[in-house]
DNA sequence: TGTACATCAGTGAACGCGCGTTCACTGATGTAC
DNA sequence: TGTACATCAGTGAACGCGCGTTCACTGATGTAC
């Protein structure tokens, strides 16, 4: 091994988190393991019967071992949401992908993403979103929210012929998230097969994105 | 007292429910006085910190007391929950009570109603609308929430010079609740202050409602 | 290379806590005669 | 009217439970020489 060969592997592994590399000695990943199954238990039974104890259990470890990876509770389900944010950010970048820019269409596709991520992972994104007291409230996960409403209003920018974020685009943009926000909790509850008799979800997506894009 | 003026007060006496009556043996009306303090609780810390310990705490009796008038907790909850209900149903009607009627604007103070209900009662509304497991399911509260969101329909059909509740008529319903709906979480987590700029609460209600009443 | 040492992920037991619900009871109130 | 009785709202103590977090510890692994 030459000189150089062993600054790279030094550089290597520096590129990977201390978080990272302090998990390899014993169990391996447990961070990532309790947050898989922080994950599972909050899409079983909600965040708030979440419990650290029963992560444990599902993990294998005694109840004190969280502790080496996480500050506390809130701090487990604070991982967990960041990891699921994260997902969701890809998915809506795959969903636009093939289509034309500037194209209503990609507003569409992204609506239609921001309700799949709700329905697949309902009790991520209702802790990110429903709780009322206790909110998750994390620089990073603000950060995260930040970037993922900018995706959108940069797309809706697009649609209008336009390059700058203005005031204008910045409240059809509010009006497309309130929009698949709501549609979204209301879906959970059941409301649409309830009360919405048989009301198309997919020309429903399409329908308000062309009635929030067209001009007054 | 003639017997016609005892006949009278009978058939008064009778006209209260048996509930109310009985809660006027001792304390008067724990009942009431129950919801009301399950209803500040939750405003205070939300549905899934309230606990009826402090409940009784709060209306000043023994942990068993509750059990008199209440199956458990969850009856409680939804007690509390359809008195909320009621509360919004009479301040919808209040909102349009002098507004012309088939008028947009009609459609626009029913849902500035919602908002203005959700901000007003959040600890509520998330709680009839924000739980992912043990949701509230109730038929007098899924019978409640039918009703009301018929009252919107029927504005709606107005709106369109409708006198029937057509499947357009549903969907244009079911669009606007979703906005609304989306809106008030949005509004509890501040995203619109933080990340709407200088978006107008009460012109974009006004908006969507004109864009979603729009002929295609 | 082999060995001695340092690190620190995970253990197991314990803690104090507040919870929801139950139980036999008490005693204020309404009612029948 | 006065009295004896029945009702049942509210009591106070107890229960078993699972929780979040802490502690001194153990022992597997990485590292320096």
């Amino acid at each position: 091994m030459t000189a150089q060969d062993k600054q790279q592997l030094a550089e290597a592994r520096d590129q990977t988190s201390d978080a990272l590399r302090k998990e390899r000695y014993h169990h391996g990943d447990l961070r990532e393991c309790l947050i898989e199954a922080t994950r599972r238990l909050v899409e079983d039974k909600g965040a708030d019967k979440f419990s650290v104890s029963e992560a444990c259990r599902l993990a294998g470890v005694s109840t004190a071992a969280p502790y080496k990876h996480f500050r506390d509770r809130n701090d487990m389900l604070v991982a967990m949401v960041i990891a699921g944010m994260m997902r969701h950010r890809e998915r809506m970048f795959a969903a636009i992908k093939d289509l034309p820019s500037g194209s209503p269409l990609r507003i569409k596709a992204l609506g239609q993403e921001y309700v799949d991520f709700a329905l697949n992972e309902p009790g991520v994104f209702r802790l990110k979103f429903g709780g009322y007291t206790d909110r998750l409230t994390d620089p990073q996960l603000e950060e995260i929210g930040q970037a993922t409403f900018e995706i959108v209003l940069r797309e809706v920018a697009a649609c209008l012929g336009q390059t700058d974020i203005t005031a204008d685009v910045r409240q059809r943009g509010f009006m497309l998230w309130s929009f698949v926000h709501g549609l979204s909790f209301l879906l959970h509850d059941q409301k649409l097969s309830d009360m919405g008799g048989d009301i198309d979800l997919d020309f429903m997506l399409g329908d308000i994105a062309e009635r929030i894009l067209r001009d007054v």
